[in-house]
DNA sequence: AATCCGTGGCC
DNA sequence: TGGCCAAGGAT
């Protein structure tokens, strides 16, 4: 759920995703229809069918028990580098390398003295942060957890603590007088106003609405482009996002 | 390796 | 007001 996706906003689901799904078994169990309703608008929808992916992985790889071996981790649906090393050190109290982007921007301010680390995590990134990591497994995981905090609570993106930050003695970025971002102009976001992605969203919360299978016809205000309007439709189909029957489109179930 | 994939709040 | 950013992953 934290992926791509501010923490203030996960927790109240996440509370309710944990009370009504305490295990991975439990969630194994559940329709993907009701794990995307309950899902709702957290965004990017395929991390939802992930997750429950996931789950009947663990249940059929590891006998229900989320397991401590970063490499089963990383095998798992929606398991990536960051989430097997955080799951690594923050559940079971291992020593890994987490690197979100949180820890980027602190080392890139700190070591780097830029205002904001690459586009993309490069290996070079990945393996500085590890050069940098305590190692044994209770220090690794505090310091883990402290490089992130501090890059949350302080060292922001936007409005950066400085006068508070603990390492604000040995931070190239503030000694340079915190410079503007180099990388501004490579940032160039994807455009949003009649994009796949906003026709995608516009059809999933239509779907997650409706008690019955939606006609095509009826999803045909979410573009008025009929080419758009397909390709987006067999994207979803694709995914595994939507299920096509006689009488139209629905939610998998 | 570059792209694609949602949503909402903030300054 | 609108660009920017958020505990990334898969292909």
């Amino acid at each position: 759920m934290l992926q791509q996706t501010p923490v203030v906003r996960v927790q109240p689901r996440w509370e309710e995703w944990m009370d009504r799904w305490p295990t991975p078994a439990d969630l194994a169990a559940a329709t993907p229809a009701e794990v995307l309703r309950a899902w709702d608008r957290l965004g990017y929808p395929r991390r939802a069918l992930r997750l429950h992916a996931c789950a009947q992985a663990v249940v059929d790889r590891h006998d229900g028990a989320v397991p401590t071996e970063e490499a089963a981790l990383l095998a798992l649906p929606g398991v990536g580098t960051y989430t097997a090393a955080a799951v690594a050190a923050f559940a079971h109290g291992r020593r890994s390398v987490v690197v979100d982007t949180n820890v980027r921007r602190v080392l890139t301010r700190t070591l780097d003295g830029e205002a904001l680390p690459p586009p993309h995590l490069s290996a070079g990134e990945l393996r500085r942060a590890g050069e940098l990591v305590p190692e044994d497994d209770a220090t690794s995981a505090r310091w883990n957890a402290a490089v992130m905090e501090l890059g949350a609570v302080v060292c922001t993106a936007r409005s950066p603590r400085c006068e508070a930050c603990p390492v604000r003695e040995q931070c190239g970025w503030l000694a340079a007088g915190r410079p503007a971002d180099l990388h501004v102009l490579v940032r160039r976001r994807q455009a949003w106003e009649g994009t796949d992605r906003q026709v995608r969203g516009r059809v999933m919360a239509r779907l997650r609405a409706a008690d019955h299978p939606v006609p095509g016809a009826v999803l045909e205000d979410v573009t008025l482009d009929a080419e758009q309007r397909a390709r987006v439709l067999a994207g979803l189909l694709l995914d595994g996002l939507v299920e096509k029957l006689d009488d139209g489109y629905r939610l998998p179930g």
